[in-house]
Formats: structure tokens, C-alpha cells, sequence
RNA sequence: GCGCCUGUAGCUCAGUUGGAUAGAGCGGUGGUCUACGAAACCAAAGGUCGGAGGUUCGAAUCCUCUCAGGCGCGCCA
């Protein structure tokens, strides 16, 4: 990490610096150096022609030592920054920046380390292997996942693939809320559907799941186990049962209820509606490249008496109280709104409960930074899991809930909610369908959990070549086609080079001479992966050279993918990632149209290896994305 | 009514805790292929940062007010 690093050196130089010189006039307090100085930046410059890195140092020095900031700047680049070997060609411009370029000595180095890192180069141990999870999507098992999980799912998704990148040990999980009323409906309609498909006369709930759905569950269920959910097989021919049926038609849905329990076994056949609907889900999840680490069930929160044992918990620390025949949690004390009832009026307990449960649960296990990444329509939750946090004992700083802004879907010019959208639906199985994996991933995390972001259905639908998804991939297939090339030439002789730049990998040289195993290993799944990975390991990478200002801004890009991935890291932002991508693809392909890297018969092999390497920075990243890295398209 | 989020080019969005001439992509305009893949490249055009005040050397960024949009505010989950 190179920005990062010269930050973090630049402060503490400066820290010593003032605590020498200026600390005897009270203008600098060494125990506020971190506020004091902490509007300090080193980034790179707006305008490129000023440097490849700039800082403000000398200006917010300035204010606190009410000095001339051209003089600080001047001050500081002679004591400090000329000192540094990373950088070169620095200058001192107008209000006091201090603009910089990075040195050739240090874009060297750093590129042999990509290739010796590899699949890991960017990683870093600022998490210190700290124990941090991530819940996301979460949705219902009570129905197919919508856009808007989508996004979330993608953003949870490369958060935690970018957590783990930068160190941390991350787990992410799924709430299954299988407990409480929903589930309760959920499992009657089933149990309705189920004994209707045998014949039964009955009336589906009115305020039942979409009835499609629910026959699609009964249908699979019926296919594997038949009428095994019985419990009553004899009912169906019982001419007073018939009746009782015709009568239930008129009736509410307690009664509804009563009888379906009667002949059906609800719950049995709602847990099992549940497992069917959470194969679907996990199923879709898949096909965008999200494995879950964890499947929490809600429902696991009350086995071994543990409500009961967590209401006695609470009432041992004096945080609820009865009132009107039901049970509230003190939430108002700790930040909340208001209190919230945790034991309703007749005895059951609320959703609130669980989430009790759950937060206590997940500290039990050991998360030391807990991530909830919600939807937008449930942002009344912060407050009210922070008020269990603290009545807990915990720090707020441990419990994140990032909010994730709905997704609007936009049809020929046309707006739609997501939620209003019911009788004509558009699911993310739909919608994978139609753009595929790599385009849903790509788009749901290119922009910032806040952005309200629109979602085109009908530009989606059209494969539009100027994808941004497909100008990243693209970089990453030419690449793979030079990497061929360069093979294909070699082994039929017709490519010339200093052999002692490039060390061909040994099978090449066997291939050379057996042209018959050449054709086996292109056949080969890992052809490809084969010939790159031989490649890397046997050259020497520090030894190219830079001879053109395509390649240099190149080679600076992939020098600066460390810190890239770090910023997305801090920022939480998977989207930076994306911007990173789609900067690196487009020097790549600026590179590549002014520079031959196979000229005629004569391969570059500097060149050569640059490429090399911005495919394995490619990679990366697009890995962190959960987006394929082709080699053909 | 209260709370959270958003408003930046025709469209979709960046702009890191206040910094230099507000940036990309798409679309539109005009150029590039007997060339390692043109799914690419190059050039110019496009803006009173929703509006109005304020804070200071300096504001898209911070404060106040205001307009517009999204989402919440249950003994539902």
C-alpha cells in the first residue's frame, strides 16, 4: 500500500516536527495531533499534470502555526517528502500543495510483487483476523428474492469478500425467519393447497402468499413425499366431512384453520415449505456467485427454554416491565424511540424478541464487529439493535447497520415501485435471466449503498456492447488471447525473442517438440490457467522496462491496486472497486492500441509482461466483484 | 407530524473527514480497422452542484431555512 503508507509516514514526521519546534508557543497540543492534523490528505491531485499524489499538509500545518504556507510547504518538502524514495519530481505549487510523482525505482519493485503474490496481491492484515459478520439479505422464506435483494445481496457479498482481502475473518449469514406469524399463514396456505390438490373443498386464505407461489411448493412436496402429510387419510371419503368443508367455505379463518389441522399437518408441511423455499433462494444466490457461511434459523432461538431463559435474563437486569398484560423492553432508556414490547398481550413473543436472541446469540459466538446490511425499508431498525447492544453492554462501534437504498425499476420510461409491482412480477431469478450473473453483479455494486438507484429493465434486457461489465471483461479476454498468441507463436516457431528476458515454461519447450500434446493441454479446463500460471512462475518480473508513458501510467495503476482495495475496505464501499476495474481496463486498452506488444514475428517482452501482470490485477479484482474473468467472450 | 436517505452534464452516477480549472460512463457530434480481438481508440461539445442565506483564506462538501423525490414510524414480521 503506497498511499496509505506515505500518509501515515507524513503525519508522524510531522508530529515530530511540531512537537520540537512548535509546541513551546501553545499553538499545537500533542494531545489533540490527531483532530488537529487529521484534515491531512495525500491523494492524488484532481488534475493529473500535477503529480501522480498531492497534499495539503503544508496548509492545515499553516493555520495551526500561523505561518506562510508557501514557507511550510518548502519547509516540508526539504526536511521530509525529498527524503522519501518512493516518490520523485516533486514541486511546490501557488497555496501550498505539495504535488509529487511516484519514483520508477518504486513502480518496479512493486510490480515484481504482483507476481509473486498473485491470486493474494493487494491483500493486506489490517483486520488482524478480527471475527466480523455480515448479515445480509435475510429476505422471507416465504417468497422468491426481488431487485432489491439483489443489490443487497451483491453489495454483502464483496463487502465481505473485500473484508476478507483486507484481513479480517468473515462469516456471512442468512436470517431465516422461520417463527412467528408469517410463517404461520405461510404454512396454512400450504396445508390449504396441499389438501385441495387431493380433492378437498376448500377456500384459500384471503390474505394468503400469492397462490401461485404456494402451489409451486405443494407441487414439489407432493412429488417427493405424496400424501404423506396426512393425517387423516380416511377423511376423504367421509360424507360428514364433506359437509363440514361446504360449511367452512362461508366461515372465517379460524375456522379455516381448525379444520385444514385437522387432516393436514400444518407445521410439518410449513417447515418443509420453508426448506423448499430457502433451496430457491440459496439456488438464486448461486447463480450469482453468493455461498453463505451461516443459515441462522430463527426458530433455533427458542429451543432449550432459551426465551424463557432470556426473559429471566432481562428481568434479572431490570430492562423490562409488564404493562397492559404485555412484556416491554426498556429500548427508550438506551436510544430507542420508544420501549417495545418483547411478550405480547396472550402470550407470544415478538419479533423484537428474536432480535434480542439473535444479537445476544451472535456475541456468544464470538463476532467481534457485527454488520447488518439492510434494506432502506427497514431503517427503524438501527436504533432500536443499538438500544440491545448497549443494554448489553456492548460498544456501539461493533454493531454497523449499512442501509441499502431500494432499487426503482424503470420500464420504457416508465417507474415502478418494487413493492407495487406484486401483479406483474419481476424477480432476480428474472432478471439474472435476462442480463446474466456477471452484468447484475457488476451493476449492484457499482454504486454507493446510499445512492436510490434506478434499474432499467428494458436497457438490461438488451445486451448492450457498452456494458461497462463487458469493457472490464473485455481487457481481461484480450489479455488471454495475446497470452495464446504468444504460446501458439512460439511453439510453431514463428516468434522471435530474447529468450533470456522471457523464460519460457518448461511443458512450452517439451510442447515444442511434441505439437501433439499442445492440442490435450488447450482442451483441458485449466489449459488456460496452465499456461498463465507457468508463465508467472517462471520469470522474473523486476527486470522490464517501462518506455513509453502508456506503459508507466499502467504499471502506476496496478502499483496502486493495494490501496484501492484498502480505500473500499475503510469506506465500505464496494463500488471503488468497480471505479478501479474500470480505470485499470481502460489504461490497459489505451495501452494496447498505441503499443504492439507482438510486432509481426518479434515479441516485446517488457510489454509482454506488463500484460501479464494487469491480468492478474484484473483478476482480482474482478474476483472481489463476484464477476467471471473470461478468456474469451 | 417525526425520523433516515437522496437531489451534481440530456440519462446513470463519482467527487474519501472543506482545497487547485466540479469528474467518469452512456447518449449525441466528428474522426480511427489489408493491424496481438473495433465488445476498442482519439477529439471536441455538454454544468448558476435543487433554491436561499450563513460560517472562512477557500464550500458540491459544514450550519440554518426551504423545495422536490424515496423509505419508515404496530402488542406484523
Amino acid at each position: 500500500m503506497l498511499i496509505d503508507d506515505l500518509r501515515r509516514r507524513l503525519l508522524k514526521e510531522i508530529k515530530q516536527y511540531l512537537s520540537g519546534i512548535v509546541q513551546k508557543n501553545g499553538l499545537f497540543d500533542a494531545n489533540r495531533a490527531e483532530a488537529q492534523l487529521s484534515g491531512i490528505n495525500l491523494s492524488a491531485p484532481k488534475n493529473k499534470s500535477f503529480g501522480d499524489l498531492s497534499t495539503n499538509a503544508a496548509m492545515v500545518l499553516a493555520s495551526i502555526t500561523k505561518n506562510n504556507p508557501m514557507a511550510v510547504a518548502e519547509k516540508l518538502n526539504t526536511d521530509i517528502i525529498s527524503k522519501w524514495k518512493e516518490v520523485a519530481n516533486i514541486s511546490v505549487i501557488k497555496p501550498g500543495f505539495i504535488n509529487f510523482f511516484i519514483s520508477s525505482e518504486y513502480v518496479l519493485k512493486n510490480l515484481a510483487d504482483i507476481a509473486y503474490k498473485n491470486d493474494n496481491y493487494g491483500h493486506n492484515e489490517n483486520g488482524g483476523g478480527i471475527k466480523i459478520q455480515v448479515e445480509f439479505v435475510s429476505a422471507n422464506p416465504t417468497g422468491n428474492l426481488h431487485i432489491g435483494h439483489g443489490r443487497w445481496a451483491a453489495l454483502g457479498d464483496s463487502l465481505s469478500n473485500i473484508f476478507t482481502a483486507n484481513g479480517y475473518d468473515v462469516c456471512r449469514e442468512y436470517y431465516v425467519n422461520d417463527y412467528g406469524s408469517q410463517i404461520e399463514k405461510f404454512s396454512l396456505c400450504i396445508a390449504v393447497i396441499y389438501l385441495k390438490s387431493f380433492g378437498f373443498n376448500l377456500h384459500y386464505p384471503e390474505d394468503g402468499y400469492p397462490e401461485e407461489l404456494v402451489k409451486d411448493v405443494v407441487s414439489r412436496i407432493i412429488a417427493e413425499s405424496g400424501d404423506a402429510y396426512f393425517k387423516s387419510r380416511a377423511g376423504q371419503a367421509d360424507a360428514g366431512f364433506k359437509l363440514m368443508l361446504e360449511k367452512s367455505r362461508k366461515d372465517n379463518g379460524a375456522d379455516l384453520e381448525k379444520i385444514t389441522g385437522q387432516f393436514a399437518d400444518i407445521s410439518s408441511l410449513g417447515r418443509r415449505g420453508v426448506e423448499i423455499m430457502i433451496g430457491r433462494i440459496s439456488e438464486t444466490l448461486h447463480l450469482m456467485n453468493i455461498e453463505f457461511d451461516n443459515w441462522f434459523y430463527e426458530s433455533s432461538l427458542y429451543s432449550d427454554k432459551n426465551f424463557e431463559k432470556t426473559v429471566m435474563e432481562l428481568e434479572k437486569k431490570n430492562l423490562i416491565y409488564k404493562k397492559d398484560d404485555a412484556l416491554w423492553f426498556k429500548a427508550s432508556e438506551y436510544g430507542d424511540e420508544k420501549d417495545r414490547v418483547v411478550i405480547r398481550t396472550g402470550g407470544q413473543p415478538t419479533y423484537f424478541a428474536s432480535d434480542i436472541m439473535y444479537l445476544i446469540n451472535k456475541v456468544k459466538r464470538g463476532f467481534d464487529r457485527l454488520i447488518y446490511i439492510l434494506g432502506a425499508d427497514h431503517h427503524g431498525y438501527i436504533k432500536r439493535l443499538h438500544a440491545i447492544g448497549r443494554a448489553a453492554g456492548l460498544d456501539e462501534k461493533n454493531i454497523e447497520v449499512i442501509i441499502g437504498q431500494l432499487v426503482r425499476l424503470v420500464e420504457n420510461g416508465q417507474t415502478f415501485k418494487m413493492s407495487k409491482r406484486k401483479g406483474n412480477v419481476y424477480m432476480l431469478e428474472d432478471l439474472l435471466e435476462e442480463v446474466g450473473s456477471d452484468a447484475v453483479r457488476y451493476f449492484f455494486s457499482a454504486n454507493s449503498f446510499d445512492t436510490h438507484m434506478d434499474f432499467d429493465i428494458s436497457l438490461a434486457k438488451q445486451k448492450s456492447s457498452t456494458n461497462p461489465v463487458y469493457y472490464v471483461q473485455y481487457a481481461h479476454a484480450r489479455i488471454a488471447n495475446i497470452i495464446n498468441k504468444v504460446k501458439e507463436g512460439f511453439i510453431e516457431g514463428k516468434l522471435d525473442f530474447n529468450e533470456g528476458e522471457l523464460n519460457l515454461p518448461a511443458n512450452w519447450i517439451e510442447l515444442r517438440k511434441n505439437k501433439a500434446a499442445l492440442k490435450d493441454i488447450n482442451d483441458s479446463a485449466e489449459g488456460f490457467e496452465n499456461i498463465f500460471g507457468s508463465l508467472i512462475l517462471s520469470n522474473d518480473f523486476s527486470n522490464l522496462k517501462l518506455s513509453s508513458n502508456e506503459e508507466t501510467e499502467l504499471a502506476k495503476t496496478l502499483i496502486l491496486y493495494p490501496d484501492a482495495l484498502n480505500d473500499a475496505c475503510v469506506n465500505q464501499a464496494p463500488y471503488m472497486i468497480n471505479q478501479y476495474l474500470y480505470r485499470l481496463a481502460g489504461q490497459f486498452h489505451f495501452f494496447y492500441k498505441h503499443h504492439r506488444i507482438i510486432d509481426e514475428t518479434i515479441l516485446n517482452t517488457s510489454r509482454f509482461k506488463i500484460v501479464l501482470l494487469t491480468r492478474i490485477v484484473l483478476a482480482c479484482a474482478l474476483k472481489l466483484l463476484g464477476v467471471s474473468a473470461p478468456e474469451k467472450m
